[in-house]
RNA sequence: GGCGCGAUAGCAAAUCGGUUAUGCAACGGAUUGCAAAUCCGUCUAGCCCAGUUCGACUCUGGGUCGCGCCUCCA
């Protein structure tokens, strides 16, 4: 079965062929690192995460590379969003960096969201994009105006055809002061003279100064991946001017094709308007953890399309908290059934693990189809339905659920990251929120679960003595501190609350 | 104004030219000492107007509305 992607530079779906059978090179535009990500980075990334996930499931070596801005981008007023974090928090720029970087990793290592092999950042690579900007002033495609060296958009005829844009329909400057020197006002900067007090400056042929924000994804993504390479990703909302410049640089540069397939993903919204900074109405990734959990929030992204816009609500993050409890609970119960389970008869199993197997195939055949990630989950949910039904009847057999816990740890763990992988190794609940780091060490973890099988134990004691208001007490008192218990055909189990 | 994307039940959100999407919520029932979980059943769809077709939510055209981009944002 192959795959398809729904590539923007075609704006059609198409079939996935990387250039070498069996091997993925992957570029997503990183953030700029001057403060705490949003939910909107978390949608872009998450998005991304299954992208890898399921092409490295499917057997594909990937190298996943995602760069950190931290220098060049600019603000309305010409400042350097780095150096306006600086002067906000009183420190020194690079210390901005290092503190947002972090933040970055901690929230995406949270989310379960797996690290880039490469992050390069934009100032560990000034010779490499100067080093472009020379090749682009060789070839004609730039010129130098007093130290500040500005791409030619008329020098490249297919400068807007990722965005369906045209030079000369674009009404430039219009909300923009034009720069006199610039030959064509579409032109962009490829390299900035530095004022003399500017904290952020290089040396380079022009004259001190610094990088423009484009230049880096194009540097850093043929240093590492090759003037061609496989998908190009990230947010639609840099599909103009940045990607376009990506590939204007690129392609000028090289003499050859950028990205093959395009994939951007759709904007997140807060009711109906997007998520972002300048508006002010994001919610940190931080603070979405001390509210839900990750698999929520990650089910809450993966519930629509990648490249189709999601509204945040309180009410979208509670259902999508209750769609992970369901599908979760399902697969602990797996688990837990496992243990007491029996072989089933022939006949039996063939027909459930045939059926598991279908669930298979469909999850596939929609992730295949453009990572179609909501309606991968709709097969695990009606998985999950038939499972509960088995084991409520009793008919499944330790064969069946081996198998079902097989794809629920592939799938649901594995590749959406939906499903809480077993204890020990998932994220873990630490002071007000989700973090990834600190897992209990499993001395810990067992000391945990014999004290709760003793309670569970003495509560068995009580009911059984129909001690009800005992029994009742203790279940009360375990949930005060998370641990909720659960009565079942199979005895009672118990799971730490989310 | 230009470019792009979209419009599905109470909410969210997929697929598909003719057959139950799915999740959440609601209602009825089963199960249960009580809970929880689970199962069974029910109820709500396809913006408007034309066209193509034996048949359209699905294709085509027009309209209306929404969002993104055109200026920094994933």
């Amino acid at each position: 079965m192959s795959q398809t992607i729904y590539n923007v530079l075609l704006r059609e779906k198409v079939t996935f062929k990387p250039l070498t059978e069996g091997q993925v090179m992957l570029y997503v535009c990183g953030p700029t690192v001057y403060d705490n990500s949003h939910l909107g980075h978390a949608k872009t990334y998450v998005s991304f995460d299954v992208v890898l996930r399921w092409l490295r499931y499917n057997g594909n070596k990937v190298r996943y590379v995602q760069n950190i801005t931290d220098v060049g981008h600019l603000l309305d007023d010409g400042e350097d969003r780095i150096l306006k974090g600086a002067r906000r928090e009183k420190v020194e720029p690079m210390e901005i960096v290092e503190r947002y970087m972090r933040s970055y990793f901690e929230d995406m290592d949270a989310l379960g969201v797996t690290r880039p092999d490469i992050s390069p950042r934009a100032s560990a690579h000034v010779p490499e994009q100067i080093e472009m900007i020379q090749e682009l002033i060789a070839k004609g495609h730039a010129y130098d105006v007093n130290g500040t060296v500005y791409y030619s958009v008329e020098s490249f005829k297919e400068y807007g055809k990722l965005s369906g844009r045209r030079v000369e329909e674009m009404e430039a400057g219009k909300r923009v002061a034009v720069r006199d020197e610039k030959r064509h006002p579409m032109d962009f900067a490829l390299w900035i003279k530095a004022p003399s007090n500017h904290v952020l400056q290089w040396p380079s042929p022009w004259g001190r100064g610094y990088p423009g924000w484009h230049i880096e994804c194009s540097a850093m993504s043929n240093k590492y991946l090759g003037a061609t390479f496989d998908i190009h990703g990230g947010g639609v909302d840099n599909i103009f001017p940045h990607n376009e410049c990506e590939i204007a640089q690129s392609e000028a540069a090289h003499d050859e094709a950028f990205a093959n397939y395009w994939m951007l993903t759709g904007t997140l919204l807060v009711d109906g308007v997007k998520m972002s900074k300048s508006l002010g109405n994001f919610v940190t990734i931080k603070d979405a953890l001390k509210q839900y959990r990750p698999e929520a929030l990650r089910l809450f992204i993966l519930s629509g399309l990648y490249r189709s816009p999601a509204d945040f609500s309180a009410a979208a993050l509670d259902s999508a908290t209750k769609g992970a409890e369901r599908i979760n609970t399902a697969a602990r119960r797996v688990r837990n059934t496992i243990k007491s389970a029996k072989s089933g008869d022939a006949a039996t199993n063939e027909r459930l693990i045939t059926l598991l197997d279908q669930y298979h195939m469909r999850f596939a055949s929609a992730m295949n189809d453009d990572f179609n990630a909501p309606l991968a989950l709709s097969a695990l949910f009606d998985m999950s339905k038939d499972l509960n039904s088995a084991m409520d009847e009793g008919t499944a057999s330790i064969e069946v659920l081996e198998r079902a816990n097989t794809i629920y740890t592939e799938l649901g763990s594995q590749v959406l990251g939906v499903i809480q992988s077993d204890i020990g190794i998932g994220v873990r609940r630490q002071g007000s929120g989700w973090s990834a780091s600190a897992p209990m060490d499993a001395e810990s973890a067992e000391r945990e679960s014999t004290l709760i099988q003793m309670l569970i134990d003495m509560r068995l004691e009580a009911r059984k003595a129909k001690d009800f208001a005992h029994a009742d007490t203790i279940r009360a008192q375990l949930s005060k501190i998370g641990v909720i218990l659960e009565d079942g055909p199979q005895g009672t189990t118990y799971r730490i609350r989310s």
